[in-house]
DNA sequence: AAATATAGTTGACAAAATCAACTATTAATC
DNA sequence: GATTAATAGTTGATTTTGTCAACTATATTT
């Protein structure tokens, strides 16, 4: 692999970290931390998502996934349930207060994005758009579990 | 804006946090933290670089900022200079040990990247550089200072 | 000269994250 | 089928990361 691509990526890389950081998406002015709100997002995505997964998907710490999961419950915004076929695992579900604070969080991203992109025309979005499916779809097998 | 362009802009960010979180560029098995790291990158890439500067293209509180630098100070990765204009002004310069440290930190990086890329074909890694590139040009805005 | 603004520091604190030890349950191996 | 190993999740202790407000020193504005 050329040097040159690795360079160009790690530019990405550091760009985008910038990026994230300076609209950050979901977190400003919310009592909740992006990485809570990803979670919740992915709590509401999955069926029966488990701490387990979460734990490994995110590469976060299992004691520190139980206790956002606890603090998740104490806030009333995800009930546990004992799976039936392994009493080891609890599978996670929003409630009513869950998805609603998912939904205020995830207004609030939309317009922090919107922020990130207005004033740019058109054309260009679109080129932005397809360049970042581009991305996913060549490192998509980040995406398998 | 079309909400479908921002739900996929979302989605990229969500996908590109957690690709960052997995191959946490720079900074596993280091001394440093990814911001320490892209702080040390941008020391070393700024003429006369200072703390306000950094405090305020990474969005960090001005005195967490002064302890990461005194950090480095105290470990010997820079030194600081009153600038002559202006005597509340610091210019941050690394050391010899501050830019081989910042290199190690350099060459991880692009290990992980490698690891992050290996078995993509050329053409496609292609695809990738050049959309990361269409990226930044569009957001490039956020650049400036 | 006085008031304001900016660069950086410090103390007190809060939030985020890690590590190791633990319980409970299930799966694998003898 | 008993023993061992593995997995899901919890808890306590601790460290790292980040925030807030007050402060000093210098520079800028009025």
């Amino acid at each position: 692999m050329s040097d040159k691509n690795i360079q160009e990526i790690k530019k990405f890389n550091r760009f985008y970290t910038r990026v994230m950081g300076l609209f950050n998406l979901y977190t400003d002015k919310s009592p909740y931390s992006a990485t809570e709100a990803l979670i919740l997002f992915e709590i509401n995505s999955r069926e029966n998502c488990t701490a387990a997964f979460l734990s490994n998907y995110f590469s976060i710490d299992k004691s520190y996934m139980s206790r956002i999961i606890k603090h998740f419950e104490k806030e009333g915004l995800i009930t546990k349930e004992i799976s039936k076929e392994d009493r080891r695992v609890q599978h996670l579900h929003l409630t009513e207060l869950g998805i609603s604070t998912l939904n205020s969080l995830a207004n609030r991203a939309s317009g922090n994005v919107e922020t990130m992109i207005e004033g740019i025309p058109e054309e260009q979005i679109d080129i932005l758009i397809d360049s970042m499916e581009s991305i996913q779809k060549i490192l998509s097998r980040i995406n398998e579990q």
